[in-house]
DNA sequence: AGCTGTATGTACTAATTGGCACAAAGTCAC
DNA sequence: GTGACTTTGTGCCAATTAGTACATACAGCT
């Protein structure tokens, strides 16, 4: 009796952990859901990737749409504290907005399942995400602090003032998230990679470019 | 007796019509797979929304596999003839690109469909597209046009020597698409219409400005 | 130890759905 | 007009799959 443990520690793995058992659902279940979107996923398979049964899903979620809807609202979660992690306050405008757009850049890359989860939610005209009461993106930590930067410039006279946030974001990100989601199609249709190494630093570039260039360009 | 047509004429709507059938089919496939994608398009629904039967679809396309292929590569083809009706090689460089850079955001604005199922494919890494040996999109009308463009303007000097045909194609069609593939989740996380009219002039020309101040402005 | 509610596993079901067998009607060549 | 081939319609089936009924094991509390 010595040598066993009085009491199961705080940290050692429990047969029962709802906790872990939810979020091993949740990852698997994300990763299904990007690959074969809501219709395609298998409930049964998502149970089959988990170390727990397909009950557990139906206990835990209730159905198939709440366990999609909470893959998209984690992801999203995710996405969201990525871009707290940064500050560009401190930088002048201009490298300010560059640090942006790379930001975005490398976010993209980091999360392609989440770019197709958010592609799978637009090919269904955002029916969970309506469903859901919209996420508040607007407190999305990359608006704040691209509009602020974007003040800055206004004030410093670098900026042309005829563009919205929105807008700039919208062009970053366009860049960004076709460069992941559409790599495949592009691949076979012009034989170009998008994504391997030997681009990667040009295209990160590239977007820091085209952007701060048509800020400081004059209004045509 | 008198009254009746002594036979169908030629233009007459005749009661077997294999051509109209398939297309009628191939239409309305092509809308159901863009708004719910392959597994989750259903192929009786397909048939329902003909004036036909399941049994033709089967009948002239073999299974549903081969019609979500002839579907997507019929989008295809509507694409590369819409470029074809455009000539630009009259124009100077800079004029030529932003023609250029509009007639692919006409051109998505025109064909939500085909963006749709681009993304789906894009989704299961282009399964049906590697599977059928890809589109040979290499002869895109678009592609030759920006390329004969870009040379000339290089030869003028106007335009920076250190991009691609294909690195410019994908900053204007990312914009494009992104501004209608993705116009639900931006309007649900930013409360931002990308599609409605009261933009659209002002994104058609943002797109030529931001293509045509990168292209000209100095390497950094 | 025994009681109670939470967590988990097994086996099943009802409904959906891609696909097909079979029959029939239209169309064309001669 | 008659025979052969093409096109179309009806009804069905086998497989898949979301969801559930039922049984059971675990953990904390007293």
């Amino acid at each position: 009796m010595a040598l066993e443990q009085d009491k199961p520690a705080r940290n050692e793995r429990r047969q029962r952990d709802p906790e872990r058992t939810k979020l091993e659902i949740l990852a698997v279940a994300t990763q299904e859901f990007a690959d074969r979107g809501f219709a395609g996923a298998r409930v049964d398979e998502i149970a089959n990737q988990t170390r727990t049964t397909k009950r557990m899903i139906y206990y835990y979620f209730g159905s198939k749409e709440l366990l999609y809807v909470a893959a998209l609202e984690k992801s999203y979660e995710a996405i969201r504290i990525t871009e707290q992690s940064v500050d560009v306050d401190h930088l002048d405008p201009i490298t300010a907005v560059r640090t942006l757009a790379e930001l975005t850049f490398d976010r993209h890359e980091a999360n392609p399942n989440f770019s197709r989860l958010v592609s799978h939610e637009n090919m269904q005209r955002a029916h969970f995400i309506v469903a859901d009461g919209g996420f508040q993106g607007l407190d999305r930590p990359v608006i704040t602090m691209l509009r602020k930067a974007l003040e800055r410039g206004n004030v410093e006279g670098v900026f042309r003032r005829d563009i919205d946030v929105f807008d700039v974001h919208m062009l970053i990100s366009s860049f960004c998230f076709f460069r992941i989601n559409n790599q495949y199609t592009f691949a076979a249709n012009f034989g170009r990679n998008l994504v391997g190494p030997e681009r990667r630093a040009m295209y990160r570039q590239m977007i820091g470019d085209v952007v701060v260039q048509y800020l400081t360009s004059a209004p045509e």
